[in-house]
DNA sequence: TGTACATCAGTGAACGCGCGTTCACTGATGTAC
DNA sequence: TGTACATCAGTGAACGCGCGTTCACTGATGTAC
């Protein structure tokens, strides 16, 4: 056991990453605190880092809080990405359009219920004067609306989708999934069951299929 | 001109509505600062009050924010209340409920980009350790939620919904246009004119009526 | 109508606290010769 | 391979600040007689 909670023991002087370690132990905060509980000194203190070695990093609190923000979107996406690399493939291609959007619906869906504090600092805004920086994406470099256009565009490029109706769809479809992620985590319907909320987002999708 | 701006001046040493005062002079600092804003000393100096006044009529912090969510709850149902009431009468009753919905998700959506602070605050969670207090209802005493399933009883008992459709058709309606707020106020489609986000909701609402 | 009194809303002063940020520093690391 | 040196990541100490909350108080108001 080389490590074990709490501040971590440093063998070399220098950290190495620090920037990087002060953004994971963000996140770890804002999982269950918010980005309220991101605090400049908790932060360093869980990194074992004084205090204000973090500006060696960060130009001050609310950099700071915007990369971790950026962190929360990136795993989002990440998470999106993941499962769309797991899906099956399917030979019709309007089918398997239809099905990766499903994918990134339920993922989505299932990260919102899964990390609540991420899922909402990622959307947060009161906070951090918001210098309109941009999504961030995953792995693979898409952010999850890019995810979405993307097969939204192939549904229209199959026929399954008259392209008449593709102009922003991506608003309608992401509004409603956002929606339902909301209501799972903090409105009426908080409190259901994994199973439940599946299902939940499979009437949505649904409803958005033959809403689209 | 009785009164400017700036702490008010009490001719009587008895404020007479301080727990009123304190809960609308937070609503102020929310609407522009977040929640984060809502500080304890800065209310109760806006209404010309000494800090440990506030004790009176609230447990602590954390009480008064839960109360200026409520009311920032409430202003958004009473919004909702009222465009229902400014609604012209149609002779379909089929119509109407319709219509009824339509006015119910323009408002909800008006009210978002209006006042983006205190909607955000009417939603937020993070904060104030959410013992499940209940979402406040505008005059007529009606959440934004009963309204809505009101209007969708209405279709089902008219004839335009078929009744296999209804059950928890509301969550559905409810994620598509609360998605939509928070893509205008917070999202890609911030900065929309108040036109162009009209027009959004109406096809959004087209994508909904079809889907439901 | 007048007086005595209890209530309790708002006062005034103070507390300890942890925060974000600044400064001058130190010493491990990587590079040039 | 060995030495001298510049860089700059992390240190240590300190700052001023405004916060939420507590305490014992005061005096306007409403009520009972």
């Amino acid at each position: 056991m080389t490590s074990g909670t709490g501040p971590r023991k440093r063998d070399t002087y220098r950290h190495g990453d620090l920037r990087n370690a002060l953004i994971q132990a963000g996140l770890e905060l804002v999982r269950d605190g918010g980005l309220d509980a991101v605090v400049l000194r908790e932060v360093t203190r869980r990194v074992g880092v004084v205090p204000n070695a973090a500006y060696r990093h960060f130009a001050d609190r609310n950099a700071l809080l915007r990369a971790i923000r950026q962190a929360a979107l990136g795993r989002l996406a990440a998470a999106m990405e993941a499962e769309l690399a797991a899906q099956p493939p399917v030979d019709d291609p309007a089918a398997s359009a239809r099905a990766r959007i499903r994918a990134l619906a339920t993922s989505y869906l299932r990260f919102a219920q899964a990390e609540p504090g991420l899922f909402r600092a990622a959307f947060s805004t009161s906070d951090m004067a918001d210098t309109g920086d941009e999504a961030a994406g995953g792995p693979g470099g898409s952010t999850a609306f890019q995810l979405l256009g993307a097969a939204l565009d192939d549904l229209v490029s199959t026929g399954a989708l008259p392209a008449d109706r593709r102009p922003d769809a991506e608003y309608f479809v992401w509004s409603a999934v956002h929606g339902l992620a909301v209501l799972l985590i903090d409105g009426p319907l908080r409190g259901l069951l994994p199973v439940q909320a599946e299902e939940a987002g499979e009437r949505l999708l649904d409803s958005i299929e033959r809403g689209i």
